[in-house]
DNA sequence: AGCGTATATCGTAAAAGTACGATAGACAAA
DNA sequence: TTTGTCTATCGTACTTTTACGATATACGCT
């Protein structure tokens, strides 16, 4: 994208729009829910199941690793990729924080 | 961003990915933060308050009322914008599912 | 050592996102 | 009608994202 200009927004704000961002493309999502059904997986299974070439799955398993929802551990040639039960903690909290905020009794427009 | 092969995708993943979109950015959570403690606002209000160039909240607010979330009613020059508590409760469950579907307990790596 | 398998990284083309100035349209007030 | 105010849209410059082929690296096996 464009230039974003983290420092007008909270700490809080800028932390939960870099999580959203690796939310926001399916592929992510998929790998994330394949993920929770399967528990573990490797890199393999995931070029198997979502159909995309391999260099497009490790760059998506790194923005995923990036901001913590997944860590991997190297097995033999391959690397297992997991949940990370903390952080996934974390950030559904985040969004928990969000989503609550709004009352819904409050009618408006 | 490039091209998303959503075809390879669900409904679900694609439609979660694209509301992700939407909280990927500072601006657009500071506008629903700001939306839920005002209950509602106008255009000016957020220039005011983010700091951002006119133009650029009316494009951050267009998207947020392109996928739902807000809507606005026109009140003479200016027009109410509010967050829509039916598509705000849908969202949320959105997440919700992803979230909760997955067990804590699994321990893994 | 040599081979096959698995993954990460580099480089790159195409597409989408971000931000803003300038402009246009709509309304209220003078 | 003219002026001022508020918002949406257009056009544009720049940045980031997406996807993939090619390549490099690492490991186990023979």
């Amino acid at each position: 994208m464009g230039v974003t200009k983290t420092d007008l927004f909270t700490e809080k704000q800028n932390e939960l729009a870099k999580v959203a961002k690796v939310f926001a493309h399916p592929a992510r999502v998929a790998i994330l829910e394949y993920l929770i059904q399967a528990n573990s997986c490797i890199n393999g299974d995931l070029v198997q199941e979502l159909g995309l070439a391999q260099a497009t799955i490790s760059q998506h398993l790194r923005e995923l690793k990036e901001v913590g929802l997944i860590k991997g551990s190297i097995e033999g040639v391959s690397v297992n990729y997991c949940i990370d039960p903390i952080r996934w903690t974390e950030v559904q909290n985040l969004f928990q924080d969000l989503f609550s905020g709004f009352p819904k009794i409050s009618g408006c427009c």
